[in-house]
DNA sequence: TTAACTGCAAAGAATTTGCATCGTG
DNA sequence: CACGATGCAAATTCTTTGCAGTTAA
């Protein structure tokens, strides 16, 4: 899979890749782990419907809607989850800061697991013509926003940038 | 009414005025006839309601939800307007450019006046405490964001920034 | 007079909640 | 055994549509 090396800002801006499951259980154990810890200490069982969600999302390099992550669990070889699970399952993990809502102006919430470090951050990129939401990241772009962030009536924590547009595809 | 000077990288950044029509019809008239304009020409007459809409919009210096619209206009000396009408009308204006969605991530979608140029052009703070949005803008970040558009492979046609965290009156 | 504009009420869609049951510690 | 985890179905909330009456050009 390709390395999240960020860009100087002449290089063109990095494009992690897209979709699909990146080796769901390796790529990100240590953020199952993470998360496993997380909920234990929080005083939470362990559940087969939050173990298959965390299994998802692990291996995902971006943002899912409910509904996908519903969809995926029914597919192939995973655990069925129900809709109301996957919400609940999904809202916890945010609550704890596994997981944060990425908001691409598509009327439906995505979520996306969040790393420590910064290994994974990335922003999106999202088309307007056929709803692609693809993930990127940019050195310059982030240190604009943490010198930003020092200058503004407001304690940051987060920050979320979604540029729209036409992917090439649908621009063609 | 404060400038909407955009800041050097090391000033302060720019917060723009919240909240408070500023001035309902007379501040940025020049935008209710631009949408007037831009209505004529695709054909369509002229209702009360969207013109309360506009005169609402006009005045503001901030994105307000449809709910919020329907307030506005049923309080005070304005015009009521069914809420169907405001999702209307607001789908129209954002349909020819004239209005554009805000994602706060507070689960209702927000609408705020385009200018044109880059006058009035600003991005989110939002407070995850009580919710409040405030606008802001800065040069440093339109920069990274403009050099950043090239690099992508998508036609970006618009951006949105939004910077969540706890604002002076929650963290205190 | 025609076509757009509106309001009201019903319809949709995404997300949340209530409740009974099942499973983990 | 007690309390968290889940599924199912009903309930909410925001947004969209269908229709019939009103109004601008």
């Amino acid at each position: 899979m390709s390395s999240s090396v960020e860009t100087a800002s002449s290089e063109p801006a990095e494009i992690l890749g897209v979709g699909e499951p990146a080796g769901a259980d390796t790529t990100h154990g240590d953020w199952v782990e993470r998360a496993e810890r997380a909920l234990a200490g929080a005083g939470r069982k362990r559940g087969g419907a939050r173990r298959a969600l965390l299994a998802l999302l692990a291996g995902q390099e971006c943002a899912l809607t409910a509904l996908e992550v519903e969809d995926a669990l029914r597919g192939a070889s995973a655990r069925p989850v129900s809709r109301a699970s996957v919400y609940r399952i999904l809202d916890e993990l945010e609550a704890l800061g596994l997981v944060q809502r990425v908001e691409t102006g598509q009327a439906m919430v995505r979520y996306e697991r969040v790393c420590e470090h910064e290994e994974h951050h990335h922003h999106h990129l999202v088309c307007d013509q056929c709803g692609l939401v693809m993930p990127f990241s940019d050195a310059g772009l982030e240190r604009a926003i943490d010198s930003l962030s020092e200058r503004v009536p407001l304690a940051v924590s987060e920050h979320e940038i979604v540029l729209h547009g036409s992917c090439r595809d649908c621009a063609a």
